[in-house]
DNA sequence: CAAATAGTGTCTTTGAGACACTATCGT
DNA sequence: ACGATAGTGTCTCAAAGACACTATTTG
């Protein structure tokens, strides 16, 4: 019986939302193969760690994050997807609210990192490998998801705006959502905070809370 | 930079619709880890053969079938879930209809493996590995999956009845659904056919093909 | 005040859920 | 006629979808 031994690369696609839109965390490559364009972080997964251990490094070792939203997504094994050597890709996805991952400035405050748009990046040539396709199939997964479960509250901070929370919500389902409709369902899984958000030159929002 | 490489197992679970139960095809092991239990069918991943054409392998080899309903489900990698190697197990879950698994005599035509109830199995110790873990994972993977799409379809025949397919719809979503309901909400994805069941001791019922 | 965004009230339409009934076979 | 399963009609209620309105801030 064969029994052939391979890589294994456990990719992350790490989500934020920033300026209206949904971001992937990659790097730019300055090595052939694909060398100028982007990839998603990756480790090769350590014999003595599980697939969870593994995808939680990646995310720790780049961002400095412990505990982080990720769930497996897919496993990626076409035979030539990496030309240099077999490699299965194990692809988490991990949502991280973006006042964890940016400085005062607004920029990303992880070095040699940068925000791209996903929908910019789904299917696209500008990345490095099949991670196009990777970032394709994760709208997808956001899109089903999004629809049957909270995953939309893990973009935004603990206390958060209905604006906020409704912005990603159709991010993730790639559709705009009616206002009061939203708000309407919404009401069973929030609680209001007394706090309101200051400054803008329009009506303060209130900050509410997740329930459970 | 470390770069262990591993075994890669494809195994699958190959369900079907059999006595108004999901039935799962399992072998029964002889050797130790494990002898004495089930275990789901699986094949080591060749190098060069990607994770489709390996779990089509593996499905073909047992069952002589080219053309099944196949999807990816999950990624098991746990350090110790094999104890004498480090394996990792990438899943696919098969859909069958029961007329093309079995004999005239209605036993599986498989030598040496056999049909067990999947919900018996879930999370049980009769199966080896973690594979029973698999199989309850498997269960949830249908629950979600059939409430927003026609793989229940895939358990029956290419002509089948209403009832047969609210069987299947039912054992996927695992709860009983209202017969009028189901009828109106599948009006839209199905057509009649000429053919009516004949020979049982009740009301007769009509054929229907998918749509699209 | 105007511009901009936050938030509410309410109507219509759709579909889920439920129940009761009728229909047609074999024995 | 009876037991068994197939198939239909219809009511209720909750949620989706849609629109129009009011409210509160800054400049």
């Amino acid at each position: 019986m064969r029994n052939d031994k391979m890589t294994i690369s456990m990719d992350v696609v790490i989500c934020t939302m920033s300026d209206d839109e949904l971001k992937v965390v990659v790097r730019k490559r300055d090595k052939a193969p694909f060398a100028g364009r982007f990839e998603l972080p990756g480790v090769f997964l350590k014999a003595d760690e599980s697939l969870k251990e593994g995808s939680r490094r990646c995310v720790r070792e780049l961002t400095g994050l412990k505990s982080v939203y990720m769930e497996q997504m897919h496993t990626f094994g076409e035979v030539k997807r990496d030309s240099r050597e077999r490699t299965i890709s194990i692809t988490y996805v991990a949502m991280i609210p973006e006042s964890l991952l940016v400085d005062d400035y607004g920029e990303l405050a992880i070095d040699g990192a940068e925000f791209v748009s996903m929908t910019e990046m789904a299917g696209s040539k500008k990345m490095a490998f099949d991670h196009g396709k990777i970032i394709a199939k994760t709208l997808d997964f956001f899109a089903a998801k999004a629809a049957v479960s909270d995953i939309a509250f893990n973009l935004v901070d603990e206390e958060f705006t209905l604006p906020d929370l409704q912005r990603a919500y159709e991010l993730l389902l790639g559709k705009p959502l009616f206002k009061a409709n939203f708000r309407n369902k919404m009401k069973n899984y929030i609680v209001e905070t007394d706090y309101m958000t200051v400054g803008a030159a329009h009506r303060p929002s209130r900050l509410y809370m997740k329930i459970g």
